[in-house]
DNA sequence: TCAAGTTGTCTATGATAGTAGACAACTTGA
DNA sequence: TCAAGTTGTCTACTATCATAGACAACTTGA
């Protein structure tokens, strides 16, 4: 296949190379540490010039996915996240244990307004105004999670602009006065992606996430924020230790 | 966003707003009918050239999903033909009940003599002497099926040159005194579409198209005429009622 | 009838995408 | 040591993508 020859499809060829050794990746046809086939025999697969086969291999390195060594070949690289489940979770430390750099980064946020559940997880009632802010979360340049966050706005006024300004949800407690924060219920469900969070996660159509809805909780007790987050499948492991 | 300021994700500019697009008439926000807003303020709201909106609608008209009227703006298509396969099916009843106007033209008849297949469908020998008409079929100005028809050449003679004047093959049939037939049996497969198919039913090639084998019986359950038609899948949706 | 707004077409320019070939730099295993 | 195989880099060429501006052709409503 060349773009000369067929109709464009508005999708780079590179692209769709780079999606495919992807999705080997993910479904374990090439596991960590794997060599890959070398860029000639990519080539070949997939009817591409070799070229074309580097930029795929470029795109997927700039992500860390893969790393190519001169002379040797190209590896597998991606390990997923180990990203422990436990009373205090901090996304910012556990990619920092991981050796990653931790971003994060305000999508959106709006006023919204308690529905039953929501109300219940905060202990608030039906109704209750709230602050709803949609964040993204990274480890180096990999997208690793979106969530939506829920607090009240009347605990928590100006929230949003607070927390587009920290890139934390940590400091931004801090800013209110909470020093210290625990994780409350967890419930971990799966799903696959759809178009929205597929392109704010830079996941193909058709993936599996891991979704993950938490209340935390001050020192006493009380529901501070509540979350639902969608993890990328592929990019974390989450450990569960007793 | 431009390609010049951003990475490039490998999907093109114009892919991205002909999808934005897509989806709003999947879910509603265009509907059938509808005018969407001008290729100005369709590349405002996309941030985007005006050229890159009408490559994206240029695209979206390539499949039939709009319609652009010079002068005047570009229109969301209508919805597909409701087919529904009873065992009483005739095309002009069904546009009709679409709202649009049923059109019927002889491409061409021939002589031909039964092939196994064909004898045994219509209840002939095989080598029997046939018709077999090649006629399409539009809704308005839409080709919506071509189809290729066969029967017996000693029960139906000149039944091509009646076809050809009535432009119906209810009429046609009438001609030879058959008041009323019904559907048997009706298989439905799908393909591609062909270079001679393609032209007319003035689609691009590579679209799909739904095949479907059928043969029309007598009120005695004789086999009069059996057909293999090609629908234009983009335009049609079959429904099978119980 | 006419002005405003719409789609259609043309030219032009620069950045990306893809192919092609050649060679350098390096690693590995015999 | 050496040949084979690997990734890295360079040049060259063509097609596509995206932007920009101008004007033609047409429709609509006042």
């Amino acid at each position: 296949m060349s773009m000369q020859d067929t109709a464009s499809s508005g999708v780079a060829l590179w692209r769709l190379v780079a999606d495919g050794i992807e999705r080997g990746i993910a479904d374990g046809r090439f596991a960590a540490g794997d060599k890959l086939p070398g860029e000639m025999e990519i080539a070949e697969t997939y009817r591409v010039n070799r070229h074309t086969v580097r930029r795929a291999l470029a795109a997927l390195a700039e992500r860390g996915i893969v790393r190519a060594e001169r002379g040797s070949g190209t590896y597998v690289e991606a390990q997923k996240l180990a990203y422990p489940l436990r009373s205090r979770t901090r996304f910012s430390e556990i990619v920092g244990a991981d050796g990653r750099e931790p971003h994060g980064r305000m999508i959106e946020a709006s006023e919204d307004v308690a529905t039953r559940e929501l109300a219940r997880e905060l202990g608030l009632k039906t109704g209750a105004p709230l602050v709803r802010i949609e964040a993204i979360r990274l480890a180096d340049r990999t997208p690793i999670c979106v969530s939506t966050t829920w607090l009240s706005a009347d605990l928590f006024p100006g929230a949003g602009t607070v927390f587009a300004a920290t890139r934390s949800m940590t400091k931004m407690l801090e800013h209110y006065g909470i020093g210290d924060y625990r994780r409350g219920a967890t419930r971990i469900t799966a799903g696959i992606v759809d178009a929205t969070d597929a392109a704010r996660l830079d996941l193909p159509l058709g993936r599996p996430i891991l979704v993950v809805d938490a209340t935390d909780l001050d020192i006493e007790g009380k529901p501070l924020v509540t979350k639902h987050s969608r993890f990328a499948a592929e990019r974390v492991e989450f450990l569960v230790e007793p």
